[in-house]
DNA sequence: GCCGCTATTCAGTGTTACTATGTAGTGGTA
DNA sequence: TACCACTACATAGTAACACTGAATAGCGGC
């Protein structure tokens, strides 16, 4: 992956898999599929379940050990109310950020 | 500082400060004054010039020592070709990273 | 002589994403 | 039976980056 997208990564990856999460629960498995539907082609899967198991211990979503038909049981993870929470504050640290970057952008474009 | 705006800053923060170059040449402490001018209050000073070492090992900007009238001698940082290359790559990586991040704030946001 | 402002530097810390690998369950197939 | 592909999760070690909390240094005014 990009050393770029992976810094930029930090911080907003969170983010991107409690977005997620906040339409509909979700496992690993299956988070890291979605995330390379949308484009995230490069993101380990090492890296989602370190990151899920993170958002677990900060109380932040609600987790449900479900069989699965196709191999070991799957970890379901849904947004608790702490996480949605959480994220609300994540889109508006988000936003600021947007907003002085795309005014940089325009200043820097001429 | 907010733990969030500190993560998500990784990554970002190099951006803008070349972007900030990219406008015009400026030193240490008048880039920290000019971030806390756009509403970054809360970087640390050492955060910046700890940056401005990196970007300059990089070999992003060229320096220059100049002497001011009320204190030690300022270090003049400029934005090079190959800086000016890296803040392309940058911005294309944060507009793929800001275009995904508002689709997904808007199918959240229902 | 001391304080406040300007200006830079640096050692130590915490958080995060990545690499690389290992473990395990299921079904198909030769 | 043995092997492989796919599904599914876990983890130890590493690199990068922003922060904390100092220290150092030059200048002017009181």
């Amino acid at each position: 992956m990009g050393k770029q997208m992976t810094e930029m990564l930090k911080g907003t990856l969170e983010g991107i898999v409690l977005a997620i999460l906040s339409v509909q629960a979700a496992y690993g498995y299956e988070i890291t599929a979605r995330l390379r539907e949308q484009g995230f082609t490069e993101i380990a899967e090492g890296t989602v379940y370190a990151l899920l198991i993170r958002i677990e211990q900060k109380g932040f979503v609600d987790v449900e050990k479900v069989p699965s038909e196709k191999g070991p049981p799957r970890k379901v993870y849904s947004l608790n109310v702490q996480g949605r929470e959480f994220l609300e504050e994540f889109w508006s640290t988000w936003s600021f950020l947007a907003e002085r970057l795309e005014q940089l952008h325009k200043e820097g474009g001429n």
